[in-house]
DNA sequence: AGGATATTGTAGCACGCGCTACAAGACTTT
DNA sequence: AAAGTCTTGTAGCGCGTGCTACAATATCCT
């Protein structure tokens, strides 16, 4: 009796597929970026191939439109568990709300990402227009909820700061955080 | 008598330096774009090889980097051109004159190369934070310029107007300008 | 059980990359 | 003119890239 499968339980493996590469192939994309990540790396963080890559989504170009999408759902989910508790009764405090979300260490590598996705989305790479395009109507979406309550205008609100927080994250990432704040400050979100 | 310099006007060739060699290095960036270029297809578009250039620069991280400094100069030299006549009298105005820059043909290579950089500001690539701090601020000083004469608060409106311009041209680059231009409708630029 | 099909491993190809060794030419200085 | 420095061309190295050919194994259907 050569015990044949000795511990069934720990090792048993999932088929793989695209289901399951997606998720550990995303972790090594947030952490290493899309653009420069290749083939072997990204095998190895999935534990597999570069030969088993290709096998399961034909050539690059499809993994990398796949992650994106993937991401873009991901990032999604993220948001709709981010609701946060009670309703802000002010634009101002909705747009603080956002920004604070935004700058949360966990939220860095989307933040990284999500700007390469934008620069890949204006050069007209494959994929990348989409996946962006996806990822600002979830945070729109979003945010329309977050607005508050007595808003006279939550969706044209909800574009307004999503314009305000958007041009102030990439300030932040650009070394003028400090400009964007001060900006919000001669905003009418400050002075009423 | 042996004609020393037959024809010294047409062929004169100015040694090759980086400053010789920045200006079509820059044009092939604009163009292919920062990351993706590499020393030979460099190389061939300022004339040369990538021996050459590696020669004069040493390495391909001090050429990126050079390159980075020139273009943000080529850009601050570009805004002081584009001063618009008069001086325009609401921040809605001032804001709209900008937009219009913005979107100009001409300026597209500018703005693919900008969030390229912007991504590669966050990912915290050598020389892009600097080259991308310096643009910001060329681009503040010269809105603060643009600011309504009889605006209150010049300094704060010039970076509450640029907060919400980056915020807009990101949107539009990734296929949302309905959405941007749907928030600037709600902001206190067109409801006072 | 047996044959077809789906999945995986091994090896390698052709290419582009950044970079370098070496030497030939051009120019300047003595 | 000789010697030395600055500039440039040729050739190539080692590596990583996306991708493929081929074969071995695992799995499923009859």
């Amino acid at each position: 009796m050569p015990m044949p499968m000795p511990m069934p339980m720990p090792t048993t493996k999932p088929p793989m597929s695209r289901a399951t590469l997606l998720p550990p192939l995303a972790v090594h994309v947030l952490e290493h970026g899309l653009g420069g990540a290749s083939l072997r790396p990204l095998a190895k963080a999935a534990g597999t191939s570069d030969r088993m890559l290709l096998y399961h989504f034909g050539n690059k170009e499809t993994l990398v439109r796949a992650l994106l999408e993937y991401i873009a759902g991901v990032y999604s989910a993220a948001l709709d568990m981010a609701v946060g508790e009670g309703r802000p009764t002010t634009r101002q405090q909705c747009l603080a709300r956002i920004l604070e979300q935004g700058r949360k260490p966990a939220m860095r590598p989307f933040m990284v990402l999500w700007w390469e996705i934008v620069a890949g989305s204006a050069r007209g790479l494959s994929g990348y227009k989409e996946a962006a395009e996806e990822m600002i109507a979830r945070q729109l979406a979003w945010l329309e909820k977050q607005m508050p309550e007595d808003d006279p205008d939550p969706a044209g609100g909800a574009r307004y700061l999503l314009t305000l927080m958007e041009g102030s994250l990439m300030l932040g990432t650009v070394g003028h955080a400090r400009t964007a704040r001060e900006g919000l400050l001669a905003s009418d979100l400050s002075a009423p």
